[in-house]
This record gives structure tokens, sequence and C-alpha cells, in this order.
DNA sequence: TTGTAGGCGTTATCAG
DNA sequence: CTGATAACGCCTACAA
């Protein structure tokens, strides 16, 4: 069965060698399978290994078939593999946070995380407060028969969602604040784990080593896992200093703007005046700097500041904010990457560290 | 030929009536266009008119396909119609856009004009100034054979792109702040239209009003069609009341933080300091805060400035800027659907009016 | 108004 | 290692 494949003179059904490739070429048709199988005398299903990879093809065909492939521009139609192969080549991002910066930077961090896979990115914001919450999304999921499914905090921590993905057994892999093993029961799913609790525990020791001894603090929404998390790392970091909140300092806030501001009112108007105000995120905290600014006070010189998250507000506000960055584009992309690897088994759990952001907004504690 | 469609006992090889429809919801297998042509007694052909609206089918025989097609939740796969159809049921958003909020916006907008079209959103950030530019978005198209696209600006006004469009003949829209009979040559494709102009001569009269006479401009990126505009609207604006900006006033800028700070740095030590800044988007407006504060400005007390877009910072800044809001997600929305409906053509040009939005950082001229 | 045969572009099965 | 044949789930063309 010896063949010079490039030759001419197919006496075949099938046509061949470089004056048909040539021609092919001319006639500027999309190119299917059958075009490459044809083109260089094999069976689609030769074809179709090399496009998979299989291992049980020659060297040599490969190469042909490969040159073929080339040099008549053929790319694989994800819908006639998708139908074949019973999955899509879509990965979801499925999330219900309202903050864009943080949406961006995650959809673009997965982009990177897929570019070249030939899977794309199909985007799915949701209401995790809707009666068909779940409904939705496993609609979503089942009809467009997912690849995978990378979930955003705060709903990568929602039961019914764990659940669902179990159910449908689709690959699928959470961002959070939480580390599984802090559950009760445990989560035990692929992760991405940021170190929000450590950050902040950073940022408290910084505001101690200014000097900082009162200490007042705007709480995250409850509902996130974010928030306790942050709220432990900065009790901690305080506490290594024998320092704790006063409780008349310690306001709830749901990481909204105007919660921010609302807090830090009530805040600066207490009997004593802290000298520092800790907010959960920046929103909170450009929420503080305007209650901070209406009282007449200067920042950092009469109140110091500090957020969480380095939003792009961080560095609008004046003075620039600081606060604790999350490497959340390094976490998407490693996300959608090992969703394409399958390197990710439910005890997959990749950590990644805050950095605190020392800006305009803290300075040394005023005396007095 | 009649039949008594949901009773039992099938002559047929087909199966049908009750028995075998509870029969089968209780396999839970996820139902195909077959399953329902059985269960209903018909061909899987009527079926398939029934899912595409073909107006060639007997209302009772609809009525009996529709009762089947509810009962056992079955839902066409896009991905076996797509490959019938040759087009898939995915609309591509295609943009190089650093603005976080409004890429958010855009996406949500879009996103509501989906909605229960089957149809999904693939996004698709591009870097324009990139060799590969123009062949990335062609194969990103051809290969997925998106059902449609939605170019945001600045692309929406790149050549390549347009000429890309026709030559793959894909339904699209654009977006984009300059009206078509402007270009030249004209431009002439469907598009969703800003009054950026408008807004920007409102704007300025607003300043006139607070009887500001010597203003200062920050202009924004000369890339952007929508520079030009905003430009235009407020020079209108002010030249209604015969003020013209000062030379030595008129800054470049390209959109950024950055080149805001830097603009307005200048603006503010010339010898006779204006009284306003305009920035034509908010993010060099907050960049113009910035400068403003270090030299112990207060706004708007010392200087007025205002903004465009109405994005996230400009309420999260203190003060709250004054600014013109675009009705981003209504356009987005708007593109949406007038893609899905088909219902574009050419010279379909959808105009959005901008909106002054007036908060504490415009203020009336000092004296003096 | 409805049904039959065949195809969309790819992969699975199983034989060689 | 390779190939013929039959799916995958839906639609088009044509026929009845």
């Amino acid at each position: 069965m010896a063949r010079t494949p490039l030759a001419t003179a197919a006496t075949a059904p099938r046509e061949g060698g470089i004056d048909a490739v040539e021609e092919f070429i001319r006639r500027r048709k999309k190119a299917t399978i059958n075009d490459v199988a044809n083109l260089a005398r094999v069976s689609k299903k030769t074809v179709s290994r090399v496009i998979n990879n299989s291992p049980s093809v020659k060297p040599d065909t490969r190469d042909q078939v490969n040159a073929i492939i080339a040099r008549i521009g053929f790319r694989p139609d994800p819908q006639a593999r998708g139908l074949a192969f019973r999955r899509s080549f879509l990965i979801g991002l499925i999330y219900d946070n309202p903050n864009a910066q943080y949406i961006v930077n995650m959809q673009t961090g997965a982009l990177d995380g897929l570019r070249g896979t030939g899977t794309e990115l199909v985007v799915h914001p949701c209401d995790r407060l809707s009666e068909t919450f779940v409904d939705d999304i496993r609609e979503f999921i089942e009809v467009q028969r997912l690849a995978g499914v990378i979930l955003l905090p705060p709903i990568a921590d929602d039961r019914r969602l764990l659940d669902l993905m179990e159910e449908l057994d689709i690959p699928f892999i959470r961002v959070t604040a939480r580390p599984g093993d802090l559950n009760d029961p445990p989560i035990r799913t692929a992760q991405i784990v940021s170190r929000d609790r450590e950050g902040c525990a950073e940022a408290a020791e910084h505001l101690v080593s200014l000097g900082h001894k009162r200490i007042g603090f705007i709480q995250g929404n409850l509902q996130y896992p974010s928030a306790h998390e942050r709220r432990a790392g900065f009790e901690e970091g305080l506490a290594r200093h024998g320092i704790t909140i006063p409780p008349e300092l310690d306001m709830p806030g749901d990481y909204s703007f105007d919660s921010g501001y609302r807090a830090a009112r009530q805040i600066l108007s207490a009997p004593r005046r802290p000298t520092a105000i800790i907010a959960s995120n920046d929103q909170m905290a450009a929420g503080a700097y305007h209650a901070a600014y209406e009282a007449g006070l200067k920042i950092p010189a009469d109140v110091t500041i500090v957020g969480f998250d380095d939003a792009d507000v961080a560095t609008r506000i004046y003075p620039p904010l600081t606060t604790v960055r999350l490497p959340t584009r390094d976490m998407a992309r490693t996300a959608a990457e090992s969703l394409m690897n399958g390197e990710m088994t439910d005890d997959t759990s990749i950590v990644f560290q805050a950095k605190l952001m020392i800006r305009g907004s803290s300075g040394p504690a005023p005396k007095g």
C-alpha cells in the first residue's frame, strides 16, 4: 500500500496531489474535513485523528495531513464537532456581582487562559435572589452543553449551584475567598482561592505601624464569604498588637458606596473620633471619603482610610487609596487554564496572595 | 387519517399516547426532536416546523406538538440547529475599549436584548493596533459562524472592520458617536448613534449659565470619533454665547486619568487661571480633580469641573461630578434587539439622547 | 398540511 | 495504523 501522497494522478474516485490542492485553494470555499481527506488521500477518520491528536497516526501521515490543513486553511467546525462530541466548545462565566471592574478583569483573565484552545467565553450574569435562579443556570448549561463553567463570588459559594454542578456532572471551577476547609460542611471542589484574610491582616498591621490605635471598621455584605474573611483578617492583624475594634466604631455595610458613606458618617461623629477607618472594600472606602470631606476632615492628616480590592476608583479618588490588591486577572486565567487542562480534581485548590498597596490615604496617626 | 393523538395504542412502529409520555418523562433523558415526533405521532419535520414557527402547520397539530414539547421539556439543540442552518446561535460583542464600566453596561444591555431568543453572547476583546487585528476577527466570525456582531467604539468606525463585515456578509450593527452622514466617505450601515455632541453643548451652556467665561478644555483621544464630536459640541455650546476656548487652555488628552491630570496641571498653572475645566470624559475629569486638589484648590468654589460618560467614578469622587450620561445599556439592548429582529437595513440609524447630570462639581464662577 | 430521503461537518464503532 | 459505516440532532428539498 505504499503511496506517493503528493504525486499527481489519482486512480480512486479521490482526487489529490498538488494540482488538486491548488485548484481547491483557487475556489476559496470554506474547507471541510472531506476536502482535507480527499486532498490528502486518506479517510476523514484519519483527518479527524490528526485534528484530535490521536496517538495512533503514523508520523508521515500526520505530517501530510497537517500540510494540507495548513495549505488550504482548514479549521474544524466547532458546531459539528460539538454535535458529535455531545458538548460545545463554550465556557460559561457565571456571576452575580455588581463590580464592573472585577467582572471585566475576570473576563479578560479567562480569555487569556482560553486563547488558542478554540473555546469561546459566554458571559452569563444572573440573579441569585430570583426564583428561577438555579433553573435558569441549569437550562443555560444543559442547552448549550457547556464544556465547563467558571463560578465567581459570591455565587461560587452557593450550595444550590454546587449541587447543580454535581448533578449535571460538568467541569467547573470556583473562585472564592473562603478556603474550602473552613466550610461546614466542607466544600470539596476545584477552586481558585484568594487570601483575602492575610491581605487584610497586613493592612491592619500597616495601620498599627503608623501609630493608629483607635480604628473604625466598616463591614462588607455578610452574604459574601469574603466579608467574613476580611473581617477576620483585619481583626487578626490588629489583635497581634493587642488592638480591638471598639463596638461603637464597628459598623455594618453591604459593599456599596452608600453604605460606606453612612457607616463612615456614624463613625466620624462618635464622641471619640478614630484616627483611621478600615473599609471592607474600595467602594465603601470611597463613601468614607465623602463622609470625611463633608465633615471637613483631611485625608490622611485627620483620618486615615484603607480599603480592599484595588478597584479602579482606588486611584481615582483623592488622595489615592491605600488598599489590598487581588490578582483577579491571573486568578481567572488560571481558572480557565485548569478547566481546559482537565487537570483539576476535587481537591485542586490554587491559592493567590493578596498584596497591600500603600498610597496616600494612610498616614501617621495624629497626636492627641 | 383522523387520529386521536393523545389516545393510547399505537399501531405504527411509533409509540405515543399518555402512557408513553409518562414513561418517557420517567426516564429523565434529554429529549430530542425524535422523541417529540414519536410521542406526538408526527414526523420530525412537523416538529421542526413547529419549532421554527412555520405557518404551514395545522393549529391542532401545532398545539399537540407544543403540548408534548412542554410536557417532556424538549429544547432544541443549538449545535444541531446551527449545523443545519450553517450558522450558530451566538452573537459576538467585539470591542477594544479600556472602560470596564462601559463594557459591562454594553454587555448587560446586549443580554437584555437577547433574552428569550435562545442566542448567547460571546465577548471578544481585541487590539486594533495588532498586526493580526482583522484576521483574528475574521477567524472568530467565520469559525464560530456567528449569527451577528455588535461593534463598539472606537473600532465601530474602523474601515477595515466595516469592509470585513461586508465581505463576510454577516449581520452587524455599530455603536458610535459619529452620525454616518458626517463621514467622508459616508458609512452606510445599521447603527446605534449617541448624541454626544448635543449633550456636550448642553454642558457648555450650563457652565455659561453659571457665569463661567474663561474655560479650559481637555480633549479626548482623537483616534476616537467621539473625541471630535464632544469637542464640537462643547465649542458649539460656548459659541452660542460668544465664548471660545483660549488656545493656552486647550489641552490634548487621550481619555486616560493620567492625561487628564497632566492637562489639568497645565491649565491650572496658566497665568490667568480659568474658572472652569471641561474634560472630554470622566476619567480625565478625575485626573483634573487630583490636579486641582494638589494645587490646593476647592471644587467647585475655586474651579468648576465637568466630565462626560457618567461613569462609575463620577459619583465616587468628591464632590460628585457634573457630567453627561449616555444610555449605554439601552443602546446595547436596542442593538441586540434589532440584530435579532433582522429589521435593520443599511440606513437604520437609531439615535439616543445624552443627558446632562448636574452635580456638585459645578458651581457659580468665582468673582474677580 | 404532512412526510421521506438526504445532508450539515464531525466523531464513534468496529473491522481490517 | 487505517477506513467504511453509522451516528449526533436538526433542517432543506422534494414528494405526496
